[in-house]
DNA sequence: TCTTATACTTAAGTTATTTATGTATCATTG
DNA sequence: CAATGATACATAAATAACTTAAGTATAAGA
């Protein structure tokens, strides 16, 4: 499991990113997807993940349809068009940094299975 | 320039890497090299590095000297042995999770650089 | 029936960063 | 030589984000 200040910052980019393509996705599952994809490293706390999704639905990112199952009501999670770009522009930007990041790290101590390259 | 909340969390990474490779460093020249060798991409602000830099002192990380240059006190910071110890730990996590995220990304809207892969 | 899983919400406390301010020296340039 | 920008450190107040925790409720499995 990573440390919690490792993965703040990246929630937005993982919810839109999963909403990419899955078109739409309820809050429990997001977290049970993320935890099965990552082995379990990355765990989702509900109390990260839901004010997120309320606050990416009110900056026009998502918009929720409700469906009941049973006497239960399960809220889905759908990109916008401006969402969709969103989810673009955030994955991009997180694939830069980690290699800026890497780069950055790699002057020291340099990753063993990178060795071949010097 | 990359978005706050990403470089959020990879602080305390960064300055026990470089830390790692330049046996001792003062505050103001953390900030310009990691501005010089990401091309500005990441720019540290005081206002988070110098509590950081107390904080990780503080948990035994680092230790300081302090040295007059002029009339100026510059002040100095160098790895303890668990500092050393927490730096390879910090820059082998952003390592794995960087491949984690990645991967988790990866799955939609593959990386063009990788398309050879499939 | 009890426990675990599913499913969402939100409040209080904590932590970390941003923003802003304060202080001071040194170098450059008009 | 005065003004400006760079060097250099520190810290307080405001803000933002997450953690922790509690609350509510249905469904499934032992």
């Amino acid at each position: 499991m990573y440390s919690q200040e490792l993965i703040k910052g990246t929630l937005k980019t993982i919810v839109l990113s999963l909403l990419s393509e899955h078109d739409r996705m309820y809050g429990y599952e997001i977290t049970q997807h993320v935890k099965d994809k990552t082995s379990g490293e990355i765990q989702l706390t509900e109390g990260a993940l839901y004010p997120t999704l309320h606050k990416l639905e009110a900056e026009g990112f998502l918009e929720t349809e409700k469906v009941s199952i049973g006497k239960r009501v399960r809220k889905y999670y759908r990109l916008t068009e401006n969402g969709n770009k969103q989810a673009n522009d955030k994955v991009n930007e997180f694939r830069k940094f980690s290699e800026t990041m890497n780069d950055l790290l790699n002057s020291f101590n340099p990753n063993p299975e990178l060795q071949w390259l010097s």
